[in-house]
DNA sequence: CCAAAAGTGTTTCACGTACACCCATGC
DNA sequence: GCATGGGTGTACGTGAAACACTTTTGG
């Protein structure tokens, strides 16, 4: 390893798997593209790391410009440097997946002129580059972590039912949860704490509403457990 | 996102932690740099990406030039791009971790003029850059993978006793194992061929050699099958 | 014959899974 | 009063964990 002023450079991106979940399951966030290459499609948002911020900074630059979504979770999926990714010239991209709690937001939020919609997992339009093999990783990277992690909680709003709770796993893990195995799974782990509030508007007996005891979980954490579902 | 060549880029390196197993445990290899900055210190094996290879042939190029090692699974793991980890100048790195038949190598294996040694895993030396974390993060990533795929087998000799795939599985995971339920759980698996071979040179009973079959492993995964020890 | 590791079964317990009914509420 | 989902307990089977002795071989 000599001076690396010697080498030509790929140029370096970062781009970001943004989910959310609302009535009609997990949605995922797409820009459309103004300029070429691949000017009208949809693409991941994303954009050039600069050099005095971490790559880490440079995702949440990126959503926070291009999407507006105010982000609870994020985490560095992969990076992708097939060499002709970009039709253009070389491009290595670090891929980032992130999860918001998309009921606080208005369904499409986006503060600069570009076009941001959110889609359902399964029903994304064509999107640019090699976005497509992206978007697969992080599915499949958020359901892994799902299953080991509590980080679903930060796709739901702060006070859930258990059912929003169990419609969440069933929607990402693609298969159908017993009600009670589920309740008692998830109870018996004594991380959800009962709130005195309940559901509304809904045509029938309102759910008990619970929040997320993160300090909890911390403190566990430390000795050992395991959260799993 | 506008055109790449307006911005100025982060120099882009790969790094790779190859693990390696002998009698004394689990090894890492790190070479000696030769030149500033952190001359006369241990690093992980890396260099920079060429516009013309892809990340995973750019770690495999290093590998192949800096030690020699025949690689037999290859990871990308993370990529660190903390703003000042290298004091030249903004250096992003895509992190690698490989495996090795230790048992099949010379010692120590270098094929160009830098010095290259295997150390024990807990008795490494200070390392240049933040290569301390990115050890730290293989050995981590490491552990989760071989207990959930079989990738203990790409530290051993094509045939090894059960004690030896024991042994291993205890070193990287850091606690014992009970030897019935090991073998009741590996055998059980059906993933094992018997050879007629057996240990050589101890001064005991010798161990049945045993081979892993990759054919039948391929086979399982389709239908579901889920390794995990 | 002694040291050292190979090889082998059973019992116990925890946990995952399957499964059905009454209750509260809004309309 | 009816439709809709909320909320609850039990029985069964599978798989993990604990546990000790006999066999083989080399020296």
């Amino acid at each position: 390893m000599t001076n690396p002023s010697l080498y030509p450079r790929p140029a370096l991106t970062v781009d970001c798997v943004v989910f959310g979940l609302d009535q009609q399951g997990l949605q995922v966030l797409l820009i459309q593209r103004d300029v070429p290459p691949f000017a009208g499609e949809w693409a991941l948002p994303g954009g050039f790391v600069r050099l005095d911020e971490s790559l880490d900074a440079a995702a949440r630059r990126e959503l926070s410009e291009e999407t507006g979504v105010r982000i609870e979770y994020l985490e560095q999926l992969y990076t992708f440097g097939a060499v002709d990714r970009d039709p253009r010239e070389r491009v290595v991209t670090v891929a980032y997946y992130a999860l918001v709690k998309l009921a606080s937001h208005a369904p499409v939020a986006a503060t600069d002129a570009r076009a941001a919609q959110w889609f359902p997992i399964g029903s994304t339009p064509k999107v640019a580059f090699d976005h497509e093999q992206i978007l697969t990783a992080a599915l499949e990277r958020l359901r892994g972590k799902l299953r080991r992690k509590p980080v679903g909680f930060d796709l739901l709003p702060p006070r859930f039912s258990l059912r929003q709770l169990q419609q969440l796993y069933e929607q990402v893990l693609g298969r159908e949860l017993d009600k009670r195995n589920f309740r008692k799974k998830i109870l018996g782990m004594d991380l959800l704490v009962e709130t005195d509030e309940r559901e509304s508007g809904v045509a029938h007996r309102a759910a008990r509403l619970y929040r997320f005891d993160v300090k909890k979980y911390q403190r566990l954490c430390l000795q050992g457990f395991h959260f799993e579902v």
